[in-house]
DNA sequence: CCACGGCCTGATTC
DNA sequence: AGAATCAGGCCGT
């Protein structure tokens, strides 16, 4: 098992990033986090000069762990990029350190397929057993974890078994969509070096339970499509109250809207209206309406 | 292209 | 208490 320093830019909002609804897998412990780097189990725990990394991952833990945190992001130019007014102004200072994540993009597409009308304590939950019924096993800092699984695993699950997952009808959604990747019939990799349009469309098409925000999701958080912009319940009363006077926008014109004004790091600005209205953005002060 | 109802289900609100 | 409503949507009509 490997354990050292990491590096972490000066703001890193390590608890916004890992807990705010990207990922599911990750819970506090102690003064750190536990969950998984690239299907290994693993804890972070901010220390000083850097994160201390531990983890029984093959290879370089630091590496993989930094690449998953995407601590080489240029945060002051992302926020100069996206930066075009007051208001996204404003959740960029509150936010300060908050990080796009680069997860694995097979276990993205299954978590946000469980997403759909449900919420982050119910997704990490379901998560959770999907894990124990169908991972495997993996013993880390003297506890049992499991793995997530792998497509494979999940295409030969019963659907009795996923529904006690707490899926509900996404269960059938779950197990078609491992169908698919197990029979090597989409090709995630391949996804992933298309233009964002391209690749959401190829998304949406492939997968059954899979739309546009669902697609944009997997986009942004696994494939580095930075310039993806999901758009949620969330970011729908965000752009639809701070930039367009409270009037109702379809969730397609909100996302063409947000892609066109934010640009090639949409997917950041994002992230931070995103916080910025589920935690207490409420109605804009006049000034910040178009 | 858009609008609308239905869908599993647990937590919260009324 | 039991009924609505909501939750990081998607699908069929």
């Amino acid at each position: 098992m490997g354990e050292s320093l990491a590096a972490l830019p000066a703001p890193y909002a390590l608890a916004d990033t890992l807990l705010g609804g990207q990922a599911f897998r990750w819970t506090r412990a102690r003064r750190g986090f536990e969950g998984f780097i690239g299907n290994a189990p693993a804890r972070l725990t901010p220390a000083k000069g850097g994160l201390l990394v531990e983890s029984a991952a093959d290879g370089d833990p630091v590496a993989a762990a930094e690449a998953y945190l995407r601590v080489s992001d240029n945060l002051g130019r992302i926020y100069r990029s996206i930066g075009k007014d007051a208001r996204i102004r404003g959740a960029i200072r509150s936010w300060q350190g908050l990080h796009l994540l680069s997860q694995d993009p097979w276990e993205t597409l299954i978590a946000f397929t469980a997403s759909s009308a449900s919420n982050v304590p119910k997704i990490s939950r379901s998560l959770d057993k999907i894990a124990r019924a169908f991972g495997e096993p993996a013993a880390f800092r003297g506890g049992k974890w499991h793995r997530f699984p792998t497509p494979e695993a999940l295409a030969g699950a019963d659907l009795a078994g996923l529904r006690r997952c707490e899926l509900g009808y996404r269960a059938r959604y779950i197990r078609s969509t491992a169908e698919r990747v197990a029979e090597g019939q989409v090709d995630l990799g391949a996804i992933a070096k298309m233009p964002t349009a391209e690749a959401q469309a190829a998304l949406v098409e492939a997968f059954d339970g899979t739309g546009p925000k669902v697609a944009a999701c997997v986009l942004l958080f696994s494939m580095g499509k930075d310039d993806a912009f999901p758009v949620d319940r969330w970011v729908q009363r965000s752009v639809s109250e701070w930039y367009f006077g409270g009037e109702k926008l379809t969730h397609r014109r909100c996302e063409a809207w947000g892609c066109a004004y934010f640009g090639r790091h949409a997917g950041y600005a994002q992230q931070y209206l995103f916080h910025e209205r589920r935690s207490r953005g409420r109605a804009p002060p006049a000034r910040f309406r178009r």
